[in-house]
DNA sequence: GCTTGACCCTATAGTTGCTAGAGGGTGCAT
DNA sequence: ATGCACCCTCTAGCAACTATAGGGTCAAGC
Protein backbone atom coordinates (compact mmCIF):
# COMPACT_ATOMS: atom_id res chain seq x y z
CA UNK A 1 0.00 0.00 0.00
CA UNK A 2 0.95 4.02 -0.61
CA UNK A 3 1.32 6.12 1.94
CA UNK A 4 -1.37 7.81 2.02
CA UNK A 5 -3.71 4.52 2.68
CA UNK A 6 -1.17 3.45 5.81
CA UNK A 7 -1.88 6.77 7.02
CA UNK A 8 -5.61 6.09 6.68
CA UNK A 9 -5.62 3.00 8.08
CA UNK A 10 -3.66 3.86 11.09
CA UNK A 11 -4.90 7.42 11.72
CA UNK A 12 -1.43 9.13 10.99
CA UNK A 13 -0.76 11.63 8.64
CA UNK A 14 1.30 11.30 5.95
CA UNK A 15 4.04 13.83 7.23
CA UNK A 16 4.49 11.73 10.89
CA UNK A 17 4.79 8.45 9.04
CA UNK A 18 7.91 9.94 6.90
CA UNK A 19 8.99 11.68 9.98
CA UNK A 20 9.01 8.68 12.21
CA UNK A 21 10.99 7.20 9.20
CA UNK A 22 13.59 9.54 9.65
CA UNK A 23 13.78 9.06 13.20
CA UNK A 24 14.26 5.47 12.65
CA UNK A 25 10.85 4.17 14.38
CA UNK A 26 10.35 2.86 10.83
CA UNK A 27 12.21 1.30 8.48
CA UNK A 28 13.13 2.97 4.80
CA UNK A 29 10.32 0.79 3.19
CA UNK A 30 10.43 -0.41 -0.63
CA UNK A 31 9.57 1.77 -3.19
CA UNK A 32 7.85 1.77 -6.75
CA UNK A 33 9.05 2.55 -9.84
CA UNK A 34 7.98 5.82 -9.56
CA UNK A 35 9.78 6.26 -6.01
CA UNK A 36 6.53 5.93 -4.10
CA UNK A 37 6.79 4.48 -0.60
CA UNK A 38 5.39 0.88 -0.36
CA UNK A 39 4.22 -0.86 2.76
CA UNK A 40 2.79 -4.15 3.21
CA UNK A 41 1.48 -5.43 6.68
CA UNK A 42 4.08 -5.73 8.96
CA UNK A 43 4.86 -1.98 8.39
CA UNK A 44 0.64 -1.78 9.39
CA UNK A 45 1.79 -3.62 12.64
CA UNK A 46 4.41 -1.63 13.37
CA UNK A 47 2.80 1.46 13.43
CA UNK A 48 0.03 0.58 14.84
CA UNK A 49 2.18 -0.30 17.26
CA UNK A 50 3.79 3.08 17.70
CA UNK A 51 0.48 4.88 17.58
CA UNK A 52 -1.05 2.89 20.15
CA UNK A 53 1.79 3.24 22.62
CA UNK A 54 1.90 7.37 21.77
CA UNK A 55 -2.07 7.49 22.84
CA UNK A 56 -0.78 5.92 26.09
CA UNK A 57 1.85 9.01 26.21
CA UNK A 58 5.08 7.06 25.51
CA UNK A 59 8.00 9.42 24.04
CA UNK A 60 9.41 8.49 20.67
CA UNK A 61 12.95 7.26 22.74
CA UNK A 62 10.22 4.75 25.37
CA UNK A 63 8.88 3.67 21.65
CA UNK A 64 12.18 2.93 20.17
CA UNK A 65 13.03 0.79 23.46
CA UNK A 66 9.65 -1.04 23.48
CA UNK A 67 9.99 -2.11 19.94
CA UNK A 68 13.24 -3.42 20.25
CA UNK A 69 11.85 -5.39 23.91
CA UNK A 70 9.05 -6.57 21.99
CA UNK A 71 11.10 -8.23 19.23
CA UNK A 72 12.64 -10.40 21.80
CA UNK A 73 9.69 -12.66 22.59
CA UNK A 74 11.40 -15.42 24.71
CA UNK A 75 13.30 -12.48 26.92
CA UNK A 76 11.79 -11.95 30.32
CA UNK A 77 9.20 -9.00 30.31
CA UNK A 78 10.84 -6.99 33.39
CA UNK A 79 12.58 -4.59 31.61
CA UNK A 80 8.70 -3.61 29.27
CA UNK A 81 7.17 -3.76 32.82
CA UNK A 82 10.48 -1.31 33.86
CA UNK A 83 9.59 0.83 30.94
CA UNK A 84 5.70 1.21 31.86
CA UNK A 85 5.73 2.15 35.26
CA UNK A 86 8.48 4.16 34.70
CA UNK A 87 6.05 6.44 32.22
CA UNK A 88 3.09 5.60 34.66
CA UNK A 89 5.30 7.27 37.36
CA UNK A 90 6.24 10.22 34.95
CA UNK A 91 2.20 10.94 34.01
CA UNK A 92 1.00 10.78 37.79
CA UNK A 93 4.08 13.31 38.90
CA UNK A 94 2.84 15.19 35.75
CA UNK A 95 -1.28 14.96 36.97
CA UNK A 96 -0.11 15.79 40.17
CA UNK A 97 1.60 19.34 39.48
CA UNK A 98 -1.06 19.89 37.15
CA UNK A 99 -3.57 19.75 39.89
CA UNK A 100 -1.71 21.92 42.25
CA UNK A 101 -1.51 24.79 39.58
CA UNK A 102 -5.02 23.98 39.38
CA UNK A 103 -6.02 24.42 42.79
CA UNK A 104 -3.69 27.37 43.03
CA UNK A 105 -5.28 28.74 40.15
CA UNK A 106 -8.82 28.18 40.89
CA UNK A 107 -8.24 29.59 44.86
CA UNK A 108 -6.67 33.10 42.93
CA UNK A 109 -9.59 33.31 40.60
CA UNK A 110 -12.32 32.61 43.21
CA UNK A 111 -10.70 35.74 44.72
CA UNK A 112 -11.57 38.41 41.96
CA UNK A 113 -14.69 40.84 42.57
CA UNK A 114 -14.73 41.63 39.00
CA UNK A 115 -13.92 45.32 40.03
CA UNK A 116 -11.50 47.20 38.57
CA UNK A 117 -7.55 45.76 37.52
CA UNK A 118 -5.99 47.19 40.40
CA UNK A 119 -8.00 45.29 43.19
CA UNK A 120 -8.10 42.37 41.28
CA UNK A 121 -7.49 39.39 43.41
CA UNK A 122 -5.68 37.65 40.43
CA UNK A 123 -3.24 40.48 39.31
CA UNK A 124 -2.28 41.12 42.82
CA UNK A 125 -0.91 37.83 43.16
CA UNK A 126 0.93 38.05 40.63
CA UNK A 127 2.48 41.34 41.74
CA UNK A 128 4.42 39.87 44.77
CA UNK A 129 5.48 43.50 46.70
CA UNK A 130 2.61 45.32 45.44
CA UNK A 131 -0.11 43.37 46.36
CA UNK A 132 -1.55 41.32 49.62
CA UNK A 133 -1.64 37.47 49.35
CA UNK A 134 2.25 36.24 49.91
CA UNK A 135 3.27 32.07 49.87
CA UNK B 1 21.74 45.06 38.87
CA UNK B 2 23.05 42.94 36.58
CA UNK B 3 21.70 40.01 34.96
CA UNK B 4 23.08 36.74 37.37
CA UNK B 5 21.73 39.48 40.05
CA UNK B 6 18.66 39.20 38.69
CA UNK B 7 18.52 35.59 38.03
CA UNK B 8 19.22 34.79 41.24
CA UNK B 9 16.57 37.15 42.71
CA UNK B 10 14.01 35.53 40.37
CA UNK B 11 15.10 32.14 40.58
CA UNK B 12 15.91 32.30 36.96
CA UNK B 13 18.06 31.18 34.36
CA UNK B 14 20.24 34.29 32.93
CA UNK B 15 19.78 32.87 29.44
CA UNK B 16 15.88 32.83 30.14
CA UNK B 17 15.87 36.37 31.13
CA UNK B 18 17.34 37.33 27.78
CA UNK B 19 15.51 35.12 26.32
CA UNK B 20 12.09 36.98 27.65
CA UNK B 21 13.85 39.85 26.41
CA UNK B 22 13.96 38.43 22.93
CA UNK B 23 10.57 37.55 22.88
CA UNK B 24 9.37 41.20 24.27
CA UNK B 25 8.52 40.16 27.72
CA UNK B 26 10.83 42.42 29.31
CA UNK B 27 12.01 45.74 27.59
CA UNK B 28 15.40 46.12 26.95
CA UNK B 29 17.08 47.72 29.93
CA UNK B 30 19.50 50.08 30.13
CA UNK B 31 23.26 49.23 29.56
CA UNK B 32 27.07 49.87 31.83
CA UNK B 33 29.87 51.62 29.65
CA UNK B 34 30.76 47.63 29.57
CA UNK B 35 27.66 46.84 27.73
CA UNK B 36 26.26 44.66 30.49
CA UNK B 37 22.63 45.02 31.19
CA UNK B 38 21.40 46.34 34.28
CA UNK B 39 18.36 46.25 36.05
CA UNK B 40 16.33 47.99 38.59
CA UNK B 41 13.46 47.28 40.90
CA UNK B 42 10.73 47.57 38.19
CA UNK B 43 12.17 45.08 36.14
CA UNK B 44 12.53 42.73 39.21
CA UNK B 45 9.01 43.31 39.67
CA UNK B 46 7.92 42.45 36.02
CA UNK B 47 10.46 39.72 35.88
CA UNK B 48 8.58 38.32 39.56
CA UNK B 49 5.19 38.64 37.86
CA UNK B 50 6.17 36.66 34.71
CA UNK B 51 7.40 33.80 37.11
CA UNK B 52 4.65 33.25 39.06
CA UNK B 53 2.46 33.60 35.93
CA UNK B 54 4.51 30.90 34.41
CA UNK B 55 4.55 28.70 38.10
CA UNK B 56 0.61 28.76 36.95
CA UNK B 57 0.97 27.53 34.10
CA UNK B 58 0.35 30.48 31.84
CA UNK B 59 1.80 30.66 27.95
CA UNK B 60 4.06 33.70 27.30
CA UNK B 61 1.20 34.69 25.65
CA UNK B 62 -1.35 34.64 28.14
CA UNK B 63 1.57 36.62 30.09
CA UNK B 64 1.89 39.42 27.74
CA UNK B 65 -1.54 39.49 27.31
CA UNK B 66 -1.92 39.71 31.63
CA UNK B 67 1.46 42.41 31.58
CA UNK B 68 -0.72 44.21 29.66
CA UNK B 69 -3.76 44.25 31.53
CA UNK B 70 -2.04 44.73 34.84
CA UNK B 71 -0.81 48.03 33.55
CA UNK B 72 -4.35 49.94 33.29
CA UNK B 73 -5.25 49.80 36.88
CA UNK B 74 -8.66 51.62 36.31
CA UNK B 75 -9.93 49.38 33.60
CA UNK B 76 -12.45 46.24 34.73
CA UNK B 77 -10.85 43.26 35.40
CA UNK B 78 -13.38 40.96 33.29
CA UNK B 79 -10.42 40.28 30.84
CA UNK B 80 -8.04 39.22 33.53
CA UNK B 81 -10.69 36.98 34.70
CA UNK B 82 -11.14 35.57 30.91
CA UNK B 83 -7.41 34.92 30.17
CA UNK B 84 -7.36 33.23 34.02
CA UNK B 85 -10.71 31.31 33.41
CA UNK B 86 -9.69 29.77 29.79
CA UNK B 87 -6.39 29.04 31.15
CA UNK B 88 -7.95 26.82 34.18
CA UNK B 89 -10.09 25.41 31.95
CA UNK B 90 -6.92 24.17 30.15
CA UNK B 91 -5.43 22.48 32.51
CA UNK B 92 -8.28 20.44 34.11
CA UNK B 93 -8.56 19.08 30.48
CA UNK B 94 -4.53 18.32 30.73
CA UNK B 95 -5.86 16.89 33.93
CA UNK B 96 -8.65 14.80 32.29
CA UNK B 97 -6.59 13.62 29.63
CA UNK B 98 -3.67 12.28 31.88
CA UNK B 99 -5.84 10.62 33.82
CA UNK B 100 -7.61 8.59 31.47
CA UNK B 101 -3.72 7.69 30.44
CA UNK B 102 -2.79 6.61 33.99
CA UNK B 103 -6.09 4.57 34.16
CA UNK B 104 -5.66 2.96 30.99
CA UNK B 105 -1.86 2.56 31.15
CA UNK B 106 -2.22 1.17 34.73
CA UNK B 107 -4.69 -0.98 33.85
CA UNK B 108 -2.19 -2.85 31.41
CA UNK B 109 0.60 -2.81 33.75
CA UNK B 110 -1.64 -4.94 36.37
CA UNK B 111 -2.09 -7.80 33.72
CA UNK B 112 1.72 -8.13 33.12
CA UNK B 113 2.52 -11.74 35.57
CA UNK B 114 6.59 -10.89 34.34
CA UNK B 115 7.01 -14.03 32.81
CA UNK B 116 7.74 -14.05 28.56
CA UNK B 117 7.85 -10.94 26.41
CA UNK B 118 5.68 -12.94 23.95
CA UNK B 119 3.04 -13.46 26.73
CA UNK B 120 3.70 -9.82 28.22
CA UNK B 121 0.13 -8.13 28.52
CA UNK B 122 1.56 -4.84 27.95
CA UNK B 123 3.20 -6.04 24.96
CA UNK B 124 0.15 -7.50 23.61
CA UNK B 125 -2.11 -4.48 24.20
CA UNK B 126 -0.12 -2.49 21.81
CA UNK B 127 0.27 -5.01 18.84
CA UNK B 128 -3.45 -5.44 18.19
CA UNK B 129 -3.79 -7.54 15.33
CA UNK B 130 -0.50 -9.99 16.51
CA UNK B 131 -1.70 -11.80 18.68
CA UNK B 132 -4.97 -13.98 16.99
CA UNK B 133 -2.88 -13.69 13.81
CA UNK B 134 0.48 -13.85 13.67
CA UNK B 135 2.44 -13.39 9.80
C1' DG C 1 51.06 45.32 35.24
C1' DC C 2 49.59 41.02 34.32
C1' DT C 3 47.08 36.97 34.95
C1' DT C 4 43.21 34.44 36.78
C1' DG C 5 38.51 33.76 37.26
C1' DA C 6 33.82 35.00 37.55
C1' DC C 7 30.88 37.12 35.11
C1' DC C 8 28.96 39.23 30.86
C1' DC C 9 28.06 39.70 25.56
C1' DT C 10 26.05 37.96 20.75
C1' DA C 11 24.72 34.51 17.67
C1' DT C 12 23.44 30.03 16.55
C1' DA C 13 21.84 25.38 17.11
C1' DG C 14 19.62 21.86 19.76
C1' DT C 15 15.52 19.88 22.34
C1' DT C 16 10.30 17.15 21.38
C1' DG C 17 7.03 15.68 18.13
C1' DC C 18 5.34 16.88 14.86
C1' DT C 19 3.11 20.27 11.02
C1' DA C 20 3.15 23.22 6.95
C1' DG C 21 4.99 24.97 2.96
C1' DA C 22 7.74 25.32 -1.53
C1' DG C 23 8.66 23.34 -5.69
C1' DG C 24 8.48 19.60 -8.11
C1' DG C 25 7.25 14.39 -10.05
C1' DT C 26 3.75 10.30 -10.85
C1' DG C 27 -0.32 8.01 -12.31
C1' DC C 28 -4.81 7.69 -13.91
C1' DA C 29 -9.03 9.49 -16.06
C1' DT C 30 -11.20 12.41 -19.35
C1' DA D 1 -3.32 17.05 -23.21
C1' DT D 2 -5.00 18.31 -19.17
C1' DG D 3 -6.66 18.06 -14.82
C1' DC D 4 -6.43 16.11 -10.37
C1' DA D 5 -5.09 13.43 -6.43
C1' DC D 6 -1.41 11.80 -4.74
C1' DC D 7 3.56 11.31 -4.01
C1' DC D 8 8.60 13.08 -3.50
C1' DT D 9 12.56 15.97 -0.92
C1' DC D 10 13.97 19.77 1.66
C1' DT D 11 13.38 23.38 4.69
C1' DA D 12 11.32 26.09 8.15
C1' DG D 13 8.18 26.77 11.91
C1' DC D 14 5.84 25.96 16.61
C1' DA D 15 6.85 26.53 22.58
C1' DA D 16 9.87 27.73 25.79
C1' DC D 17 13.68 27.34 26.73
C1' DT D 18 18.83 25.34 27.04
C1' DA D 19 23.44 24.90 25.54
C1' DT D 20 27.09 25.58 23.16
C1' DA D 21 31.05 28.67 20.66
C1' DG D 22 33.78 32.44 20.64
C1' DG D 23 34.53 36.24 22.40
C1' DG D 24 34.64 40.91 25.98
C1' DT D 25 34.70 43.12 31.05
C1' DC D 26 36.14 43.73 35.59
C1' DA D 27 38.00 43.23 40.16
C1' DA D 28 41.44 40.77 42.91
C1' DG D 29 45.84 38.92 43.79
C1' DC D 30 50.92 38.42 42.70
ZN1 LIG E 1 7.39 8.38 29.53
ZN1 LIG F 1 -10.40 40.47 39.09
ZN1 LIG G 1 -3.18 28.74 29.23
ZN1 LIG H 1 4.96 -8.30 31.12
Amino acid sequence: MKIGELARATDTKVETIRYYEGAGLLAPPARTDGNYRSYGTDELLRLSFIRRARDLGFSLDEVRELLALADDRDQPCGAVDAVASSHLATIERKIADLSQMRDELARVIGGCRLGKVGDCKIIQTLEPLRGASRR
